[in-house]
DNA sequence: ACCTATTCATAAGG
DNA sequence: TCCTTATGAATAGGT
């Protein structure tokens, strides 16, 4: 038996080349499928073999989208319209369905940032301005933690160069010093710090109320 | 380490999902790429992340898999197949040629939520978390600006209601009484209280500082 | 189609 | 994202 490595370029031999076509092609789809659950992706995928054979897969959600304009294309097919016609026809249709379907996201979600921004706050009852003063208050506190959270890595890492340049001063003087006390409380970076009370004070009360 | 076997279904923890995705999908991209250039097949690939974000393979040119599906399809009309093959070859063509733009806008505007929801806040510097913050914290402020709107027009609904009764009081018992004063501060309806001082504390001290 | 040595892909962890 | 490494999966070549 020869196992070994092969070249990735056309198999010269015709059946072999089917033979690893086959092989191939499942594994692909197989790992398609794999895809598609594992990580809730939408995923289409068209295969032709070097004989002019189709092979397809689509991920459900996709899947939908094809069957719900198959129900619309249906009545072309029933009024004998040419191939290309009803072609071009199913093109503009799925062109418009899924362009307004996007167009639609997009709004929903320009929609959605414009809310969160505070900018159309008067369409709102004062039940989801709770809801949206909780979301923002939670996506405040997320910001703030991960503001603490880098400080405190470059306090660490200032920390550990101000021991080493203390250990330096000793080997340099002779002498010995105290341990360094944590001084995460000082700020020796002045490049960030807009994060001081005042502003989290300002930000903490609100004018309206 | 445990590296071991997984099961197939959708991988709950976000960041583990996302690692999995770029893995799997270099990986598939890469076995689409051999399988066509091996076996002399023609391949569309369409991948959408759960983001909304974009990824596509072609073999050949788009065009000449879109020509030779069309020649295909002509052969299934004749035989009154459902065109079901040509449909979802419709579909990945439009959604990674035709929309490609709306699907980046999206896929812009979800990131763009996620961060103001907290969610991706690791990828951001410092400078950056302030900008979040200032936005979070000004939508914050409108918000609660909106709710004392809503509850300022609601106090001057109940005291002109107030009022009347107390006219009719009058009418029926022939006394006066003394102006009500603005009463703004007390909370006539209790279903909206989640803005107490307590909350907007707890909100103004950061726990990672 | 099956077999199995070998290569490849990738899960978990840094 | 990239790197590492142990493991499971895919597959080349042969029957």
């Amino acid at each position: 038996m020869t196992r070994r490595k092969i070249q990735i370029k056309k198999i010269d031999n015709t059946t072999a080349r089917q033979v690893t076509f086959s092989k191939r092609r499942r594994g692909l789809f197989k790992k398609a499928q794999e895809l598609s659950t594992l990580c809730d992706a939408e995923i289409a995928l068209v295969v032709f073999s070097a004989t002019g054979k189709l092979f397809e897969f689509t991920s459900s959600s996709v899947q939908q989208v094809i069957e719900r304009h198959h129900l619309l294309s249906s009545d072309f097919d029933k009024l004998n319209h040419p191939s290309l016609e009803l072609q071009s026809f199913c093109m503009s249709q799925l062109e418009s369905s899924t362009s307004a379907a996007l167009s639609k996201e997009i709004a929903e979600k320009t929609h959605e940032l414009r809310k969160l921004r505070g900018e159309e706050l008067q369409e709102l009852n004062m039940k989801e301005l709770q809801e949206l003063e909780k979301l923002l208050g939670s996506g405040l506190r997320r910001v703030r933690d991960a503001k603490g959270s880098q400080l405190m890595q470059e306090n660490k890492r200032l920390k550990q160069m101000e021991n080493r340049q203390v250990q330096t001063l000793e080997l340099e003087q002779g002498q010995s010093s105290e341990p360094i006390g944590d001084f995460i409380h000082s700020d020796p970076s002045q490049d960030h710090d807009s994060s001081d009370i005042s502003l989290k004070l300002g930000l903490a009360f609100p004018s309206g109320i």
